[in-house]
RNA sequence: GGAUGGAUUCCCGAGUGGUCAAAGGGGACAGACUGUAAAUCUGCUGCAAAUUGCUUCGGUGGUUCGAAUCCACCUCCAUCCA
């Protein structure tokens, strides 16, 4: 009795197209939008994270964009907790959710419903132990690691402070290992029946669309966009701050490099960046790609073939 | 016309007789990822095969047991003198 809810998922690296056709969806589906992008949720940052503006939303209703200021904290368990509140929203009046976004461990968070709740926030213990990688170095970290969760050790690389940090903190504040919580995490079915597509294209023509967006962002006015940003107090030890397009502007800003520099820089960081979330889609299940080559760069076919997958099972 | 410096594996760039298929960086490619994820980190990069073989360091020829490294000539580039 207890039917899954749906969901549509519209996943794939930057500049595959995903915003176009998922406002194309969602009014064939009534269906409302939740952003999974770590950038797009702020406010005052619109040209460097291709937010979606209003005008190109088309009536359609969009959950996790701009409901954040630069110097609030965004991750996962923020997102999960404000995803799931839009999910909620949204099929209580009666649409499907569609989330859109690029951010797949986010995505993966949301899918599975992940369990990040046991754990307060504890900020001292981690800037402790920051303060030993940085005087000590990340084998001292490592070898703390090594005592309190060995089998961690084993998947961790040493030189990842930052995951190191995390599983450190983990057991520090719930006395168990991170890695039997992911173990178990792992196992979990997704609450929900769930189509999954990932928007692609060829790599070339990917990175080729990659460094025009870029160039179109500053005829857009990206540098004004991250002098504004700096002249309200943000800075680049910022989660927002560290976004692509802007820690670089504001490093050209700072005086540390030239503004070609840093064009080259948001460029290349940007293709690097679409590799990596495409490597992450890759370890999904369940995932229907939908490669922009195979379908003549049309968002009209490719919105057919979605079509065709939801109707199997969302609608039915 | 003369002088000097240079030409290195996709790019930049080290190497100045054997330990060199050649440091380092970049790019490309591949991967990890469960509260910073647009972050952080890893691997790999001449060709072909089990610890091996083959072809590379502008070109040709030479010296040597042995050269990317030395010599000669040639080609191109840079700077300087005419």
């Amino acid at each position: 009795m207890d039917k899954k809810k749906p969901l549509v998922i519209i996943a794939g690296p930057t500049a595959s197209g995903k915003s176009a056709i998922s406002i194309a969806l969602a009014k064939k589906i009534n269906g409302a939008i939740i952003s999974a992008d770590s950038m797009q949720v702020y406010k005052y940052m619109d040209i460097g994270s291709a937010k979606i503006m209003p005008e190109e939303m088309e009536g359609v209703p969009h959950y996790l964009v701009d409901e954040l200021m630069p110097e609030e904290e965004f991750h996962v368990a923020r997102f999960q907790e404000m995803a799931k509140k839009a999910l909620d929203e949204i099929y209580e009046k009666g649409m499907i959710p569609i989330v859109v976004g690029g951010t797949g461990f986010y995505i993966q968070a949301l899918l599975y419903d992940i369990d990040f709740s046991e754990e307060p926030e504890n900020t001292a213990y981690r800037k402790e132990l920051e303060k030993i990688g940085e005087e000590k170095g990340a084998q001292a970290l490592f070898d703390m690691l090594e005592k309190v969760d060995p089998k961690s050790c084993e998947t961790i690389h040493k030189n990842n402070m930052k995951r190191v940090i995390r599983a450190l903190e983990f057991y520090h504040n719930t006395g168990m290992p991170i890695s039997l919580h992911n173990e178990e995490q792992r196992e979990k079915e997704s609450p929900y029946h769930f189509d999954f597509f990932v928007l692609t294209d060829e790599r070339e023509k990917l990175y080729g669309r990659i460094d025009e967006r870029v160039d179109k962002m500053m005829d857009m006015g990206l540098l004004d966009e991250v002098k504004q940003l700096k002249d309200m107090g943000y800075h680049k030890d910022m989660v927002s701050m560290q976004g692509l397009g802007y820690k670089e502007i504001l490093s050209y800003l700072m005086g540390e490099c030239s503004l070609e520099d840093a064009i080259y820089t948001i460029k290349r960081d940007t293709r690097h960046f679409a590799k990596r979330q495409i490597t992450w889609f890759k370890r999904e299940k369940q995932v229907i790609w939908l490669n922009r080559s195979d379908y003549d760069q049309s968002s009209e076919k490719i919105l057919q073939e979605m079509m065709m997958h939801i109707r199997k099972d969302i609608l039915c």
